[in-house]
DNA sequence: TCTGGGGTCCTAGGACCC
DNA sequence: TCTGGGGTCCTAGGACCC
């Protein structure tokens, strides 16, 4: 019976860039950026020159002129990011899997098999390097925001662990971007009131950050700048959402352009969601203009849904209500579609009655299930030939701007 | 030199019910 | 005629995370 919890918090180094360095020698030591369009992940050596993640190749190319593109082998992603996580579990099944290149491990429990949490990490990282290839960082401490800023400052390729003695010393000279929670916005916020470190944001007075900050995000800051974490592990969390989205370029707001992308996205979610069986009641649809302002309209429905055709007719309908509602707004840049309020065993809700208040245009029960069948097949179809083997209808996506099917997948979390 | 894609959580106002 | 208070759901928007 351990008095303090035991986290790890691991993160791989600059993952999908650490990958093509490993898979190609002629890389390594040297700037790259995976993508093209936008940079999807930069190397250390990128970074240097002010690099990061998701921002426009043509900006990164300024910052660093020598900067070498490569596409990304997502496939390797997925297969090298499991191999690192599975190395972690094998000292504890108390795993939280955050993204593909991090987790947190919950090893209170194995200290009396492995030893010291410290040596535990020692050996994950030795492991990964040797077995996997890749670099990885790994954070100590006895919650989950603190082992998740050791790994932060460990980078790269390090190890820190926080004793439990000097937490809020280790904690208080640290800027507070380092903190889950603070983005850009916030951390503005504070540096008005010239609050920079998390020392300073832990002397605010709790009213005073709740007032600057709302009372949720006040609240949440200022117990975790005391190191107040109530967060633990979740080893199974499921997905409470699905949505995929579309960039455009600049594309008029013509049905030509809404009508195909909104059932290539409808088709992208709706195959997801019956693929593991569940279907959701909330339809959401987001356009954002070419200022980049976006607006949403949703519909929450008396049953859930997961077929394709009817969830492109009422993101169509959303977002024609959307754009009416903004009849001065003639170019698009985006548009999305997220299903949410998650239910399971799609089957079963597909098959009670529903009706939708326009009937002509938005069928309940029959055509509803009848779509489902055909969406069925044409499901099955594509688990033996590949997904464009069947669509529904031309997608008329502009390729050249889209991001590979492959990427996108690195993204979804489980159902 | 206006920026990709998939998610989570929170807020605030209004509708509606008891 | 006007007065309460609490709870839940829905919608739109915003900040943040990887």
């Amino acid at each position: 019976m351990a008095a303090v919890a035991s986290i790890l918090h691991a993160d791989l180094d600059a993952f999908y860039a650490s990958v093509e360095q490993l898979h190609n020698p002629a890389l390594r030591g040297k700037p790259i950026a995976v993508g093209g369009g936008v940079v999807l992940a930069a190397s250390y050596e990128a970074k240097a020159f002010g690099v990061r993640g998701g921002m426009p190749g043509r900006r990164a190319r300024q910052l660093c002129p020598e900067l070498v593109f490569v596409s990304g082998h997502y496939k390797e992603y997925q297969r090298l990011g499991d191999a690192a996580i599975d190395v972690v579990r094998d000292f504890t099944p108390r795993i939280e899997r955050i993204s593909i290149d991090e987790a947190f491990a919950d090893v209170t429990g194995s200290i009396h098999l492995f030893g010291a949490p410290a040596d535990m990490a020692a050996s994950i990282r030795r492991r990964v390097r040797a077995e996997v290839g890749l670099p990885i960082s790994v954070g100590v401490a006895r919650t989950n925001h603190l082992a998740k800023i050791a790994s932060q400052v460990a980078k790269p390729d390090g190890l820190l662990v926080v004793d439990p003695d000097t937490e809020l010393e280790f904690l208080h000279d640290l800027p507070v971007e380092l903190m889950w929670g603070i983005g850009p916005v916030t951390k503005g916020r504070l540096a008005e009131v010239g609050v920079l470190t998390i020392g300073q944001l832990a002397d605010m007075p709790g009213r005073s950050l709740e007032r600057l900050l709302g009372t949720a995000v006040g609240g949440k800051l200022g117990a975790l700048a005391w190191n107040r974490d109530p967060r633990a592990i979740e080893t199974d969390r499921r997905a409470g959402s699905v949505s995929a989205q579309s960039a455009l370029g600049k594309r008029p707001a013509t049905d030509d352009v809404i009508g195909p992308t909104l059932r290539h996205l409808a088709d992208r979610v709706a195959t997801r969601l019956r693929a593991k069986s569940r279907a959701g009641r909330t339809i959401t649809a987001r356009v954002r203009f070419a200022d980049l302002s976006s607006i949403t309209r949703s519909v929450t429905l008396p049953a859930a849904i997961s077929a394709t055709t009817i969830l492109a007719e009422i993101a169509e309908d959303l977002v024609a209500g959307a754009l009416a509602d903004h009849p001065h707004e003639q170019v698009l840049s985006l548009l999305a579609i997220a299903v949410s309020h998650l239910e399971d065993d799609a089957v079963l809700q597909l098959e009670l009655p529903f009706e939708l208040e326009d009937e002509e245009r938005r069928p309940g029960t029959k055509k509803g299930a009848a779509r489902w069948v055909l969406d069925r097949a044409v499901d099955s179809v594509r688990e033996r030939f590949g997904r464009d083997a069947v669509g529904y209808g031309s997608v008329a996506l502009d390729k050249s701007r889209s991001v590979p099917d492959d990427f996108r997948e690195l993204a979804e979390k489980d159902l």
